[in-house]
DNA sequence: AATGAATGAGCTTTCATTCAT
DNA sequence: GATGAATGAAAGCTCATTCAT
């Protein structure tokens, strides 16, 4: 091993900590989100639970709400990764992206206590802070272009003839927003599979040829 | 105009200005908290906001956040009573009781900008303090109970042998929280009439023949 | 009984009643050093103890500032009033007169919990609040002059060649403050029986003839 | 100068500043005790003594108060170490002890004014503040113990029939706190080389033989 | 790159005082 | 004379940020 490798391997090894650590402050940022909510998650709260030094968040992000708005980016591109990744499918039908999209809804990589209560978060300070938007849309346009794109689907494929794809996809986008928000407030007795239940009796409903 | 009149009327005067008052700075934290989030909903902000002076929050309410949190309970009865109202009504069938509500949900008295961002704000920190939640749960047991009662007498109505009042009830639930999170996300092209007729829609899948 | 007599009795009820909330007001103030410490001695403490209004303080005393003083005012000329009846009683004995004091000295009607506290209180700012010292001095240069006034008396009776009065009544006075200082420390433990013996013991030591 | 001495010197700069900083910030609490009184040592006057940052207090003592009983404990500490050093001094003769105990107790390391002023602020609220008086109780149990020792010594080393050691511990113990008393309230015209006088006086009428 | 001591703006709260009733 | 709602200065404390090491 001559010293330029060696170099290159400090190199990479520093490269590899440092995101190392920025990854390690998001997580703990999330965390601190999470339990101390939004007015708790202090520096001090977030070194504690990284277990980093204090200046490690002005080094790698500047300032406190970057990180914060680093931590709702983060949760974004997850989701969005996920939910397009089904509704996108090309071998589904229009019936199992939409039965995928709820899955992925549903699953605990997406509905879990610490990301719910992050979104929460942001949205409850968008009004306030609409810097905060681009950061947590993730369920806006395209998404909702993705459900309508299937509703519309599903009505040239089935007999629907009062169907109304726009009113249709609005109405399961606001259902699966619900079940979040249901999840949020009532983590500890929410039944994954009876929220399933719910969404599939109204996706019957909506579309009984289909579901 | 005796003296006892005098006194009393005096008497009178300045408990009416106290709870004027303390009425005054419950509208300016709701809106500090509204204009400038929970974060930034702080004393100087809702003295701005009040005109009132700054020992007067610590006058009426000890404490800041004890005035956050009446102002939770007001949102919080206020809610309760809009809906109870029309929930309860003993005149009105089940599938009017159900318009109904839909009605209350969306009306500007119960979705509003300013009142839909204090009930994200108490419920985006109901993780980390959870003595907020007795002040937003108007929407939680009874509400619920009032959804299945009138999802029962719909069922019981109608014919919907493959029907579950549970599954209806805590679809239409998460329906009406959805249209809600929609309000806050885009309050500016959100349409009522729209929202409504999304509901409707639902409801009419859910229970053709009442709808 | 006439108008005139009636209203005398108006106002001589009132100025009772003005007299006694004054009293009751150095009462509660005492009560709240006592109980509070000084820093803790605010309005609010002294209204909850006597029971009266916010604005009563300021109708008596002006400021809370001369209420405390008046506490202090009243306290000191309670004690000169029984130090001094001792010292200078015609019919008493130097030796007498020395027990006198030590007895008032150590009487529950000086050597209280509450008055010591106040003592305390009242000397501990005394270097930065120097308009204090007129309040506290009772035991200043009129008690000094009278305790070497006694130990003179006692040297002349005496035959105590190496005598020095001064330097006994400093002695003395010291001995006396330690007392106190002891009592205010120790006050559950503080044995008014064994702390006059110990006076006693000094004494007799600094005049063996007399004790 | 290598690289790890190099770090190690910052590394020691950096506590060796801190601990300076600390050790400053308890000078300057102990003088804004004394200049202001208890009431006056805030934060603001704590600050313009010691010339450093207002956030400094919190940063090393986490609470104004905690600085306070920070100055008390050092302050008792000091004494402690000044009276044990001459009380258990193997080579001194009772006698020697005892006179060396008057001679700490009224030389200016510990009979100052600015020291003196923190006893008695600190002794002050001990009724209130129960706290208080485990550092304040450098003068208790164990000084007692040392003081009755001594008298026991003498004693037996000379002719006292009539001898109470206790007794006489007590009375010294008074005496000295009662000529920290008298210097407190009247530090300006305090003669020390008077006030030892004072306490020989009585030490040798105790114990004729001895002095 | 990493640290954590230091800073001070800004927060909530306390409090003596004022004054309309 | 008596009241207590109202005031705002000043207190203690929190906190994001800075920067020397």
């Amino acid at each position: 091993m001559d010293s330029r490798s060696q170099y290159q391997e400090g190199h990479n090894a520093r490269e590899i900590g440092k995101s190392k650590n920025r990854r390690h402050l998001l997580d703990a940022a999330a965390e601190a989100i999470f339990r101390h909510g939004f007015r708790g998650a202090t520096i001090a709260a977030i070194q504690e639970i990284s277990g980093l030094s204090r200046g490690m968040i002005n080094l790698h992000f500047k300032t406190k709400e970057n990180l914060l708005l680093a931590v709702a980016e983060d949760l974004s591109n997850n989701y969005a990764e996920h939910w397009s990744r089904v509704a996108h499918a090309p071998d589904l039908s229009a019936a199992d992206r939409l039965k995928g999209i709820i899955k992925v809804d549903l699953s605990p990589d997406i509905l879990n206590e610490r990301d719910v209560a992050i979104w929460f978060a942001f949205r409850s300070e968008v009004c306030s802070s609409p810097e905060y938007r681009r950061f947590i849309d993730s369920r806006d346009a395209s998404f909702h272009d993705a459900i309508v794109g299937i509703c519309q689907d599903l009505m040239v494929e089935g007999q629907y003839p009062d169907g109304d794809a726009v009113l249709a996809a609005d109405a399961l986008i606001a259902l699966f927003e619900g079940m979040w928000t249901d999840f949020h407030l009532h983590s500890k007795d929410f039944d994954r599979h009876h929220a399933e239940r719910a969404c599939l009796y109204v996706a019957k409903s909506l579309f009984p040829d289909h579901f």
